[in-house]
DNA sequence: CTGGATCCGTCACGATACTG
DNA sequence: CAGTATCGTGACGGATCCAG
């Protein structure tokens, strides 16, 4: 039943690659920002609308490194009032099936895990 | 080729879930120790020379919080010299396949996303 | 051998206020 | 509309020393 002969590409250079990607997607909203931009091309105040919970900064900071990161793309448009529609790249729609993996395991395990978490609170 | 029928499953609660177990994989070392131990149960000695770079300190809290959380069981021999081994819950080794998934996404495209970074500071 | 305790620097994040 | 500037806080992680 075990995936060790595959396990190598986790711990294969000491786990640089795998933190990689994890610094990138660990952070609280980038998943959320990836998932909402998955409908399509959005600006600004609709993501901000759509995301329950985020304050300005951090949807600005989320978005520019996933702008330097390649996942998404930023366009202004020379207008008044001004525009920014911000869009997945083929990169950042890539990540979407990883991410849904992910997410299908952590509904499955989470509340697993929140009872084992509340019962080692509750120990001896 | 969009997927957005799906990320209700990672948007659905605002994220929570998502974050759920991202807050659990996403530190720096859980899923190393976790692949790690898919080879079997090991004390800890031996995960402290199979993981290179990690600290007595954060190899003992991260197998800590993989206890609590039901994903890493721990096993303590009454002996002289004690001995402790930690072994892979069932819940545990479920994560292996979609922490694969992941280590994939980012074997594809990390270098991607390193030039992308790399472009972007030499900006104008 | 297996950790627990302590100090300390760094950084993500949040709230608030201001701007072209 | 789409941000930027500033301040404060708490968690994470590294180094070191100590203990059963």
């Amino acid at each position: 039943m075990s995936e060790y002969e595959h396990t190598c590409m986790i711990r294969g250079d000491g786990g640089r690659t795998i933190r990689a990607i994890l610094d990138r997607i660990c952070n609280k909203w980038t998943l959320l920002i990836v998932a909402t931009l998955d409908q399509g091309s959005l600006r600004f105040t609709d993501l901000h609308k759509q995301i329950p919970g985020i304050s300005q900064r951090m949807l600005t900071l989320t978005l520019r490194n996933l702008e330097r990161d390649g996942l998404v793309s930023r366009t202004v448009f020379a207008e008044v009032p001004p525009r920014v529609e911000y869009e997945l790249t083929p990169t950042g729609k890539s990540l979407i099936p990883p991410a849904l993996t992910l997410a299908g395991w952590a509904m499955e395990h989470v509340p697993h895990i929140e009872a084992s978490r509340e019962a080692y609170q509750n120990r001896a």
